[in-house]
DNA sequence: GTATGTTTTAAACGAACGTATGAATTATAG
DNA sequence: CTATAATTCATACGTTCGTTTAAAACATAC
């Protein structure tokens, strides 16, 4: 039919692996697990990948990497725009993230879910996975934050990015729990209310007043 | 010598398996690993604990119960002086939990880490399992911040608490690595300090103005 | 001492793991 | 069609896994 599209075998391994290393996890997920629910051979995921690790960083590029542009692109518009404030750069941060479910469908939300488990217990898996997928967006948003936060020393800074960075994880991977420990109350699904509450929560907490107690030199 | 005390067995397995569940992961780690490690028997696992998961929970419950227990004493103490501020809640929640390592050294260290990497990645634990260990703090604070926040409406309240957890559990397992991650600017073994960065942030996070965006019926 | 109950030991179990191999199958091209 | 490359296949490899077993070692009480 079309040009060169990956096979279907790869993409229905690639399709499987995100379910099942986001619901399962990706440890405990074996080749067994994949190849059976996807109908394929078990030899696939060495002929296409290489590796249970190759498998896994094609499964997460071919969704992060998008969001992470779409990151970027926000944050230049943003910049050429003139200095932007706070707000907008945690939306910048924050919102493509929480919005990879309609972007992606249920795909996005698996790949967001790998991740954030991942980011908790990285077992058997190289440090280099997250430079790998993050460096340029942290680097960029870094040092947009320490524009936007004059007041606020740097090691504070650092501190409050990551607490902003936790409180994002912990929603991206467990916001459904939330949905049904709370009966319902909380709609994980009204992805708009979402990205608002916790727009507001972290750019409060990145601009709290700094208290007598916290130490830091002068900040840049 | 003394009385009842577990065996040295008993105790060494448990020893050792905490601190290979917080630096490896629980479900990567084998029960030859830790044997080995412990200088013990491989059997033995079997028999003084029937099982992985039940290695785990008493793993937990070793450390997490006094925790948790100290939790609900500053709650306690708090209300029984009135109707306590926000600031005090959160630190009553925090604080236990960021002390651990001061309160068990190595110890209190690996079994927040632990409880962690779970946390992101209960892979191949039971879903009880959190709720065995933190029904009463979560319902007794819970309690406690709808009172400390009336105007905040019950759906937001938990989110953000959902985005406090989030921090705390990030900062508890990951802090080391934001350490390396600024070259040593942030430094994580200032308690007092990091209590009161996360204190701040959260405080602030959770007290924000309610944008007009943001829905919620009568909160309570 | 013997008897009794607890703990530790070495060895083995079947199952599942990630990976490799070489033959069968399918697609592509001349 | 034939030749050539890419893919899929069944099968096996060597490990490691959590768990079990039955005997050995130990402690304790009589």
């Amino acid at each position: 039919m079309s040009a060169p599209q990956p096979s279907d075998t790869k993409q229905k391994i690639m399709d499987t692996a995100e379910k099942l290393f986001a619901t399962d996890g990706y440890s405990v997920t074996s080749f067994r697990n994949i190849t059976s629910e996807a109908g394929v051979n078990l030899a696939a995921i060495n002929y296409h990948f290489q590796s249970k690790e190759g498998l896994l960083m094609a499964v997460l590029h071919r969704r992060i990497d998008p969001m992470n542009q779409q990151r970027l692109e926000m944050l230049d518009a943003l910049e050429a725009g003139g200095a932007p404030d706070v707000e907008s750069i945690v939306r910048a941060m924050l919102e493509p993230a929480l919005r990879m479910k309609e972007r992606f469908g249920v795909h996005g939300e698996h790949a967001i879910r790998i991740l954030g488990k991942l980011h908790g217990d990285p077992a058997g898996v190289p440090d280099e996975l997250f430079s790998d997928l993050f460096k340029e967006v942290f680097e960029r948003f870094t040092a947009a934050f320490s524009s936007a936060l004059p007041g606020i020393p740097a090691a504070e800074r650092h501190w409050r990015l990551h607490f902003v960075i936790g409180a994002m994880a912990h929603t991206l991977v467990t916001s459904l729990k939330l949905e049904e420990l709370t009966c319902g109350l909380c709609d994980a699904s009204d992805t708009d209310a979402m990205v608002e509450r916790i727009v507001v929560f972290a750019t409060a907490g990145l601009t709290a007043p700094l208290p007598a107690s916290i130490p830091g030199g002068s900040g840049s």
